[in-house]
DNA sequence: AATGAATGAGACTTCATTCAT
DNA sequence: CATGAATGAAGTCTCATTCAT
């Protein structure tokens, strides 16, 4: 998947790869789309692996709601780039095949959500915003804002940017301490 | 498109949804992959119509930075959601065949840079961060909070919102406003 | 067929033979089970071109009823075995997919039905039997006894006769006979 | 085999069946094809259940020669409906399968013709035709008249008569014995 | 001796592309 | 210039058979 989308690999390149015959692939796997729940799970996984034993990714409070934002961002972003490959398709078949994997993304969203929940309770002075609306929107603007440019580097609207990675990430991290600092009209 | 994507589409799909015949389609086009260019034509020209002949979103600068902002959000919103299906295969082939639609979504971009340079340089004082890095996030961020939800409505990070329609896109303007409002440090 | 069953050939096989690439007979047929109606439509064919213009086979009336019997019965048993090969396609799969040749079959049934009853109706004092049993134990008879020989003389239960085939059409017609002019009870 | 024929169920239904592993199937049978003449096998030890241990139907001569040939049809017919699934097998196999069953058929057939001789021979007035090819007619008759409707009771042929099953198997019968009672010529 | 995961040849089917009409 | 039947490479999937455990 470092090279081509899943679409294009076949089943043969795919036991090939894994030092496997065709129908032990099949042994396996219903057909080839029941390989793409597997996709997710290995996204999953990395992600798990990513977070740590403790379930969230480690932030210090003493650093403000700003500080904590961009460290967010910043640890989203090295995720992302790191598992660039497995990132790329999740996100791909999450569009093509909704279907296969909304449910699995569903419940990352909801996880997110709550963790966001618990991050602006810590700064009860700062957010001028109602709660809801807050957690929704920020777990909507991490997933979706870093994503373009971390995982498609080469191509499309992240591609031609002068921003260096660093400022980049760090305005991300400002969309959303803006949002949540300014009045909502 | 409306149904499945490009992809899924024989060349014989598209003859007959043409009025051609196959041989037809062939005497225009190198091969299937030629046709994805014309996707991203057809994507510009429903912009094109969209934007009208002035070439710009129409804004009303009265309203303050943060009314334009907002403006600017409804208007790519309404574009986005009225042109859902053409919208997404351009998106979705810019990520898969970037090496065909790469060039002209630069193009695109470019123009969407200069506009929201134009943008901000009418409001001097509100704006506290460096010109060349806020036109290339606006662009970006315009870019790619409002399409997620707005082409992928039933799937994915978009789909389990609660929060309104309208809301919504008030929030992907005041991530923008906030961005271009708070100190960058 | 002369050499294999359908279900041994392959679709490859069928496409060489008639001097078509796969595709073609893909363009022409749903699938390979599309095949199989055909293989019946081909039996009437001959079926047809077997009993002429007339629709019926020609018998002369004057020869009494064991006569006429045995003119049929020599008939029959010139198709078949004139036919062999795609004769003995349509019986098999009749068997092996009722689902796709058994209307067919059906309507083939009734036709001979029919002209049994013409048959018995040009000997009235003769047959001693309900009308409606008779046809359909004739139309029975005709169709089962000389199949089996025609179509397996190397195999089974037609292989081991050590009478001849004159003897052999002979007697299935007197076989029919004895039974039309037998009491009842 | 109830519900499909050999060729569709694979050795891994054979087995988990059998309550076996697919490789321990593969330590008593060379092959797929070594299992058709066990088929054969159950075939015929079924049928020498059915006649019990004196290895032929009982029957009753006092009920005289048409007496005995409705006894024989209706003792036949009632092991072929009970044993349809392999009945039904080992008919079509010693059709597709020839070299694998043929053998064994014709001893089966050999045996119905010996038994066939000792039955008219104790009706010597009544047969009026030569006794080799009443043996081998007779054989055949019963072997082919019943077996379309007993077995394919729901397609071809038999599956669309009206005459009740009772009057069917009375008339396969009587064809016999209208066979034996007329004169040859 | 029994197991059952692994194998891979080969079947069916699709569809982008060609080219004679 | 338009047509669309023909093509065949290539992909998915099945399943009889093997063999290390």
């Amino acid at each position: 998947m470092r090279a081509r989308p899943f679409a294009e690999i076949t089943v043969a390149d795919i036991a090939r790869e894994a030092g496997l015959a065709v129908g032990t692939v099949y042994r396996r796997f219903e057909n080839k789309d029941a390989l793409i729940p597997v996709l997710f799970e290995i996204y999953k996984q990395r992600l798990d692996g990513f977070t740590g034993p403790s379930g969230g990714i480690a932030v210090d409070p003493q650093s403000g709601l700003k500080g904590v934002l961009r460290q967010l961002a910043t640890q989203s972003w090295e995720f992302l780039t790191q598992e660039r490959a497995i990132a790329r398709e999740a996100h791909l078949y999450a569009r093509l095949r909704p279907d296969l994997v909304g449910a699995e993304w569903d419940a990352l969203l909801a996880a997110s959500q709550a963790s966001f929940g618990a991050l602006i309770d810590a700064f009860p002075g700062e957010v001028r915003r109602p709660r809801d609306e807050v957690t929704e929107m920020l777990a909507y603007h991490f997933n979706t804002a870093l994503t373009e440019r971390a995982l498609y580097p080469d191509d499309g609207v992240g591609s031609q940017m002068t921003v260096s990675e660093l400022d980049f990430v760090r305005a991300i991290a400002d969309f959303a301490y803006g949002y949540l600092v300014t009045e909502a009209d």
